[in-house]
DNA sequence: TGGCAAGTTTCAATCGTTTGCAATCATATG
DNA sequence: CATATGATTGCAAACGATTGAAACTTGCCA
């Protein structure tokens, strides 16, 4: 703020008028002489007189700024998370301060103080894989700061949230594997310190009990970081083993793609002899070979209705009582899974 | 900003004593009774107090924020240059305010003056495909707001940036397909009012001329879009025509993988009868079938170059001399320009 | 000519923080 | 006892914009 940007006050000396009269004739409040008000807009349009937002902030004691704390953008699907709370917050004349956490505890932890300190109007967060201590979260809705979470919640705390329905996407997908004959599935799971990973495998373990698949525990991997590699090695070290595989559930697109690798190495056929399907419908699923059935979450719709909402909860004078919405999800069928 | 925060003034109220007292205890200020600092320590511990950045910005006429205006933070690219600003200008104790233009002009023009009217101490700017005007630009410097130009820059403007070499990148990925044999390399163009695109263009033919392969018009086709449906039809139309083709050099990866799709449904073998080279390595390129050979563009270092010129600017005193900082790209070899 | 109303304009306070200067206090010195 | 000294603390203005209330200027009528 080199402030070559004119102020109020610039155009009511060069006028020799008031601040007062100034304010009034660009917002055409009603008593200033037609006179007046011409003169004062020319000049505010010659010099391209831009309110101040810091001093409107200040007296309104409102930025009409959202926080936005997020794991990171350069995953697909949260950058069009982003998209989408950017556009609802621009529609109504709010602006966007972002924050990456890296999915760290304490970047989240700063991010936030920050994100306070700038007395944003409300906080849209989505909790960092190491989160589990939630003090500082705690601490936002004690100050009245309206919060909304969105995809990965915490449980147990006073505020609203936007999901996707990870059950019934996780449901939907090992159905489908096991409508295609598929009796031998294996889950590669994500940390289960987040919900939705959590409620990925209540979907699996549903659909198997539905079905009246037997259940075994080994069929069920942990893959902490949603790596490549790391569900690769998980597949291929299934395979060596001697297990009967048929089809793989992934809690996420990366696992799924590492699953097709080993499987590929291994010189099995996809999807005669295992179908794959991940999870979140990843830029690069439908690009590679053979392409990736997945569950498709909607990312920007996610963003505007966590957007809508937390806007909601600026303007009601009144706490207004928390909300939970589901997104739907839906299975994309593609060749990891598309016997015929 | 329901503020529920405290503020020096509530205090001061309930130790008695001024706010100028508060404000000097909090900042170790000489001149302070140990007991009074104490007091007001402990009492900004309880309450959690955060000094309101918004008041310190109107009375520092500094708000440390960096307003980014980006295309899309979708593309891969472009949300590792976000990381690189965030972590940088976060090591620094500024904040980071970004407004995605979705590649049009207005609301390019309508961000910019969202983030001046925010009074951001600088701006970071990747101008639209559609931006040719350059008024809301023009503007910004003749305000005196430090702006430093990333990626995507233009010409004849008082501003620094930070690009890739674009001309080097291309003229590397050519000459690789030069070498390992091809002589009638088509190159799929981007749009011609992006100086990146141009400089791409003058690196293919650079490396045309330097190995004296004779340049065939016809050998260019521009896709505006970068879309994969474009340039799969762009390829085909060349094939069905009969002209000879070896060789695809793409001035972005999704058109690369479009000439890839257009080359298998053909029926030609990759690499060994036409080799295909991208741009910007996009995340999927080493997960597609055959992977694809790029130019790596470092945009995390990118937008950690653009927040160290933007600071720097913004801290100086003098209107210091334009920089151009220009990164290194990286040839990276995959599969479909791998002939042994 | 005094007075009132309508039409304009200005004053002053506010938001939260900082900071130069003035004020207050206690203590010590002449 | 009066005053100087040093240690604390408070006052007030500033940043830019808004807004209720007060003040000013007209013109007009009795």
């Amino acid at each position: 703020m080199k402030s070559g940007q004119v102020t109020i006050k610039d155009i009511a000396k060069e006028l020799n008028i008031s601040c007062s009269t100034v304010s009034r004739a660009l917002k055409d409040f009603p008593g200033i002489s037609p006179t007046t008000r011409k003169a004062v807009v020319a000049l505010a349009d010659k010099y391209n007189y831009r309110p101040n937002a810091i001093a409107l902030s200040l007296r309104n004691q409102k930025t009409n700024i959202i926080g936005v704390v997020i794991p990171e953008t350069v995953h697909f699907f949260f950058s069009t998370v982003i998209s989408g709370i950017e556009d609802e917050a621009m529609k109504e004349g709010y602006n966007v301060m972002i924050c990456q956490s890296n999915e760290r505890y304490e970047r989240e932890a700063d991010s936030i103080d920050a994100l306070m300190g700038a007395r944003v109007d409300g906080l849209l967060v989505s909790i960092s894989r190491e989160t589990s201590d939630l003090k500082h979260l705690e601490k936002v809705v004690a100050e009245g700061t309206p919060m909304v979470f969105f995809d990965r919640l915490v449980e147990g705390m006073n505020a609203s949230s936007v999901i996707v329905d990870d059950y019934q996407g996780a449901y939907d997908a090992v159905e489908h594997l096991i409508k295609i004959g598929c009796k031998h599935i294996v889950h590669l799971a994500g940390p289960d310190n987040l919900i939705i990973c959590r409620k990925r495998k209540e979907g699996y373990l549903s659909a198997l009990e539905d079905y009246e698949i037997t259940f075994d525990e080994s069929y069920i991997v942990e893959c902490r970081f949603g790596e490549e590699l790391e569900a690769e090695k998980a597949i291929n070290d299934l395979l060596k083993s001697g297990k009967t595989i048929d089809g793989v559930f992934a809690s996420n697109d990366m696992a799924g793609l590492g699953a097709i690798s080993a499987i590929k190495k291994a010189n099995i056929k996809i999807p005669e002899e295992i179908a794959v399907v991940g999870f979140s419908n990843w830029q690069f699923s439908s690009l590679v070979n053979p392409s990736l059935s997945s569950i498709s979450q909607p990312g920007y719709e996610m963003g505007r209705e966590a957007a809508k909402l937390i806007l909601e909860e600026i303007n009601a004078k009144e706490p207004g009582k928390r909300q939970v919405k589901i997104l739907d999800t839906e299975l994309i069928v593609r060749d990891s899974s598309n016997r015929q």
